[in-house]
RNA sequence: GCGCCCGUAGCUCAAUGGAUAGAGCCCUGGAUUUCUAAUCCAGUGGUUGCAGGUUCGAAUCCUGCCGGGCGUGCCA
């Protein structure tokens, strides 16, 4: 294979203006009609939305224009209030803010057809992104750290999807470096063959765990693992390779299962491995490129002109490869590969200089492509007591989560509907959902204390609430014993009480785009909530089924809409979907 | 030491620089002859870590402290 050209980017992908959606259709009108009023492009002007829903569904605070019309705020909001005339929309002027509130009929007759009609809030977004997610590394088991990357990376992969993008899902497992040269020769000294038959992943692990009990003690240990990884590096087919590939096929068994419990997939398993035909001319590219320097006997790319203090490690002094060179190999090869026009890798804050660093090589390295990449950060997952430590042993498993989450939804479910057919099957989806659900429903950047009771919640914001919102839709739509009416058959007189619902199905779109925007599933699952909650509201105030004639032909399609709405959030979150509970 | 992230109700968390800082949990009280009460309604609860600054306006932006987390060249 020829040498990497440079890498110069091709022209970036424009993305054709989004149709609007639901509450969206609103927004364009009031900024047209203000923007008519006040001689501007509508682009100049920015809605807001208000914190309190008294004040409606859009506001306009007229402070910063008023002071460059020198004029007071409130005269400014006066003079504009009397001068709109929106059909549909109410515009109320409170002190300097100009509030816009939708009438109830328009209201439905925008947002029900959008709802209830296939791919609500979908897009024609094009472009390639790649999302790098889970990476677990082999030879140990999933733990609770490796949820929030798991499932962060396949809800953004969904949400994407869902906006049009063509989506890349890679798990970058680890599977080089010199971890599994102590692994191996730890396995040389302590391997025992029918305990790593029986139960692999607790075999590797405890050798890894003596590995670095016994390391303080023994130079001869690091010396052995040292010289077991340039076995490995060499490509050659020597036993030691055969060791590690086995390893690797036992871990990535086992990975498999959590993987389909959590409703996870990926276009590509690619362990760093799978780059280690590429390193040579990694290096050598970034030879050709003039980046590389000699230090203290190792390879480096210095970043200090790019305001990075430490430089990226490429070579050890012992001519093996590092972290980051794998990862440069691979980013230099996923651009070849897919031309991606983002690329995101999900991994926790704790390695943000990392990617500074990888993004900062390939800049210096003359490859444009280095602006498309994004580090998805996130918090990391604590203990009350302290850090995970998989050196020392100390992790909790994930699928020991998901069992205990399982378990107790089982219990729930037996208390609850003890004449259910299905109790395990619903357990499995209420416990998977609650603890997924738990993992998306705060903004990812902050560190979470892991606490039981929390995770295992089943009532307020919790999976098992959306879940059981959405059960009640499919309940009723059930008894109605009939098709659901066409949307355009039924009169919006009956449904346009239901205001707050429909906010809430309005805002769909608007979440969905502003996840997507801010790498954000927090903002779409906050939004299912509020969907949940109008919904559940809605069944409290109105009375669905043997309602009358045309009354129930347009609660039906209420119903459906909120069903549907529902449907697309928990698949784009990965939240299991039970039909009874 | 230096760099990055975080600090909001008893707890867990929200809040594109805008209006009286909101939810859930907990606690208290209430709602079911009919679509699943894993629901709904109401109440209690705040000097947004501290001190300055910018602004018509600050939880949000800037500076300095305090507290916690992570990182900081031969792990990944």
């Amino acid at each position: 294979m020829a040498g990497f050209p440079v890498f110069r980017m091709s022209s970036s992908t424009s993305n054709p203006p989004r149709p609007a959606q639901g509450l969206d259709r609103f927004a364009a009108q009031i900024r047209a009609g203000l923007a008519d009023a006040l001689s501007l492009p509508p682009e100049a002007i920015s809605l807001d939305r208000p914190r309190d829903p008294k004040h409606g569904e859009y506001a306009f605070p007229c402070f910063r224009l008023a002071k460059e019309r020198k004029m007071a705020p409130p005269a400014l909001a006066t003079w504009l209030e009397e001068q709109l005339n929106l059909d549909g929309i109410g515009v109320q002027r409170v002190g300097p803010f100009l509030n816009f509130r939708i009438e109830p009929m328009p209201l439905a007759k925008a947002v029900l057809p959008d709802a209830a009609s296939e791919g609500f809030g979908s897009g024609q977004e094009e472009g390639t992104i790649l999302v790098e997610y889970s990476s677990p590394n082999i030879a140990k088991p999933m733990h609770i750290g490796h949820l929030r990357t798991t499932v962060l990376g396949a809800a953004l992969s969904r949400l994407f999807n869902h906006l049009g993008h063509r989506v890349v899902r890679i798990n970058h497992v680890g599977d080089w470096g010199s971890q599994f040269g102590k692994l191996v020769a730890a396995w040389n000294r302590w391997g025992d063959p029918d305990q790593l038959e029986a139960e692999p992943i607790e075999h590797l692990l405890e050798l890894y765990v003596r590995y670095h009990q016994e390391e303080k003690e023994d130079p001869s240990l690091p010396q052995q693992a040292r010289e077991v990884f340039l076995e490995l590096e060499s490509g050659q087919d020597n036993p030691t390779r055969q060791t590690w590939r086995q390893f690797t096929e036992v871990s990535l068994a086992a990975f498999e299962k959590v993987y389909q419990r959590l409703n996870t997939e990926f276009d590509f398993v690619r362990g760093e491995s799978w780059y280690e035909d590429r390193l040579d001319q990694t290096l050598d590219f970034l030879q050709q490129q003039d980046v590389l320097e000699l230090s203290e006997g190792a390879t480096i790319v210095d970043l200090s002109e790019q305001g990075i203090k430490t430089p990226c490690l490429v070579k050890t002094a012992h001519g093996t490869t590092l972290y980051a060179t794998r990862d440069i190999a691979a980013a230099l090869s996923r651009w070849q590969e897919f031309t991606f026009d983002r690329c995101l890798y999900v991994v926790g804050n704790e390695q943000k200089l990392h990617f500074q660093q990888l993004i900062g090589v390939l800049r210096k390295a003359g490859c444009d492509f280095a602006d498309r990449i994004e580090h998805i950060s996130f918090g990391l997952v604590r203990f009350a007591e302290g850090k995970l430590s998989t050196r020392e042993g100390r992790v909790l498993r994930l699928s020991e989560v998901l069992d205990r989450a399982v378990e107790l939804a089982l219990e729930v479910v037996q208390e609850k509907n003890p004449e259910h057919p299905e109790p395990h099957k619903v357990a499995e989806q209420v416990g998977i959902g609650a603890v997924l659900f738990h993992d998306l429903k705060h903004l990812r950047n902050k560190d979470v204390v892991f606490n039981w009771k929390e995770v295992l919640s089943f009532e307020g914001e919790t999976g098992p609430y959306l879940q059981y919102s959405r059960v009640r839709t499919a309940a009723i739509l059930r008894k109605a014993g009939r098709p659901v009416p066409e949307v355009q058959t039924i009169d919006y007189q009956h449904v346009a009480e239901a205001r707050d619902l429909m906010v809430a199905l309005g805002r769909f779109p608007i979440a969905l785009r502003e996840a997507a925007e801010k790498r954000e599933p927090m903002i779409l699952a906050q939004q299912l909530l509020a969907v949940a909650a109008a919904g559940n509201a809605f069944y409290r105030d109105f009375r669905v089924l043997g309602s009358g004639q045309g009354v129930e032909d347009a609660r039906l399609v209420v119903v459906d809409a909120i069903r549907r709405t529902l449907d697309i959030g928990l698949n784009i979150l990965g939240v299991p979907i039970p039909e009874t509970m």
